[in-house]
DNA sequence: TTATAATAATCGAAAATTTCGATCGTATCG
DNA sequence: CGATACGATCGAAATTTTCGATTATTATAA
């Protein structure tokens, strides 16, 4: 059983006429014979009876008449509802560093709803470490991510920036007076930081600590708007990537230290290199290209 | 779009192995391969993600796979009901001389009903002269009638039993008495008959108007009840087959006149050549044969 | 890191099927 | 009875499907 040779019994049905069926569908006369002797074969009865000139459905062809339509019907609605999807109905889900949650994603999405209204935009916040796994695990379909540069054969990096990280204070603070800062001028400093597993505290503590510099840490959380509401009342210093403090710095709440560092951080976008990037997926990937 | 395909994606969706699918569906893996393409191209998305050594279904996969399902069930539901009705529900439509609905058909339709209980049986009472438009039109399955011999290279006859034609009386009827009697002893003899379009009555009346016979036609009724009762009564005298005075003539009430005849009367049994004979109507068929 | 095992994609050839055009058979209509 | 309309049938051509072999990729073990 077919959907082409249901299609050809309908439409012989409403005919009852073989030779203008085959017009209609664009086959020959004897295909249209052919099919409905294959359908006849295997649902093992007849559908048609030839009398005289004209044609009727027997019994079991009224019976499949209406199966037959409804097939069709669903067929047909498979065909919308997929062909749709591409426009409408789909589901994106983003896995994304806090930061860029906070800092770059909201006109990202507001932007992306605006053109791609019907697309449910999920959005996962995972860090650096787990950026392989779950894309792997097709958990996510794509990781928007700022950290330690990332190169795996099966991911596909389209995205790689630079970022600053900051070190930043109060303007009111007693280090901000100085040229040039070492990395020894940070000794004994109190430090606001975020959660053990970031990747700009992980980087910035590796640096003091290979130096042998002692610090305490004041303040540790996820939260960077918590930390930098603390780092402008003065309680200590923070260390952050200067997308995250634009408008501290703009409105002179903070100020970024004169430490040089080298350190490695990026933001980045990827996805599986074997993931099929849907019209929708590969919009979505561009509009972030275009709003860094 | 096609149920293989869609039957492959399903197990494929199950399994998310190709190689097991191959095996489960009796394919090579290559196939299998080729069905997804197909439908993929078809669908014009990417139902399935190979990341890394697992299969995923995409987001248009995930679309697809109820509706395939459905599909299936709906193609499963067909095959089921076409199949079964060839043991449960159809329909035959019975065209039959009003003779043998009352004498003949009452007993094969009951024989019928309990060898086939899911059947359901149309009765329509016909004439002879319509039996060759009917089944050309298809309005009737088969016809079952007496009269006049039919013969017509498109109907198929399948029983033609020879009916006598009995000219009848009430035991106490003058006639009665004689040895055998002549056409011309009917000469103004009072009859109760069928009407007009009945072949008994036409094939009796001919005889007589040919022989220049004067009678009188004292009753004419559609129902051969009503004749019998009438005759029985010694109203007159009335002509009918054989088959449908049984009863009265074993017990005595009608007596049959001696009136040797050469009438030629047929209880006959027909379809239409190009009919096709349903499980259930040759059953049909073959029952009333062996009624007869 | 390299070898190995698992697995799907690809490709060309073989097999199966579908389609077509021509012809035949049958029923209807003038 | 002949002409016409229409579906069935048949063999050849075209197309599609399937297969087996090979290749490519990735995860895993050594």
């Amino acid at each position: 059983m077919d959907l082409k040779q249901l299609k050809t019994f309908v439409v012989l049905s409403k005919n009852k006429n073989y030779t203008r069926t085959a017009d209609e569908l664009g086959y020959a006369q004897s295909s249209i014979s052919a099919q409905i002797q294959q359908l006849e074969q295997e649902l093992n009865t007849k559908l048609l009876d030839r009398i005289g000139k004209k044609v009727f459905l027997t019994e079991s062809g009224e019976q499949l008449l209406p199966y037959a339509i409804e097939m069709l019907a669903l067929a047909s609605t498979i065909r919308d509802k997929l062909d749709n999807d591409h426009l409408s109905r789909s589901r994106i889900v983003v896995g994304a560093s806090e930061s860029l949650c906070v800092f770059k994603l909201p006109a990202i999405v507001e932007s992306f709803r605006r053109s791609h209204p019907n697309i449910e935009l999920h959005l996962a916040l995972i860090e650096n470490a787990q950026v392989v796994e779950q894309l792997t695990n097709n958990t996510i379909d794509v990781a928007f991510t700022i950290g330690n540069s990332i190169e795996h054969p099966t991911i596909t990096s389209f995205l790689k920036k630079r970022e600053e990280l900051l070190v930043l204070s109060a303007p009111t603070h007693p280090l901000q007076s100085k040229k040039a800062l070492a990395i020894t001028d940070f000794a004994n400093q109190p430090f606001l930081l975020t959660s053990t597993s970031c990747n700009y505290r992980e980087t910035f503590e590796c640096d003091l600590k290979s130096h042998g510099i002692p610090y305490q840490v004041t303040l540790e959380s996820g939260s960077v708007q918590a930390i930098k509401k603390m780092t402008i009342s003065g309680l200590g210093l923070c260390v952050l990537p200067s997308l995250a403090v634009q408008e501290e710095l703009n409105a002179n709440l903070l100020t970024a230290l004169p430490y040089k560092n080298d350190y490695k951080l990026y933001t980045q976008l990827f996805c599986h290199a074997s993931k099929w990037l849907s019209p929708n997926l590969a919009d979505f990937i561009d509009l972030i290209i275009k709003s860094i």
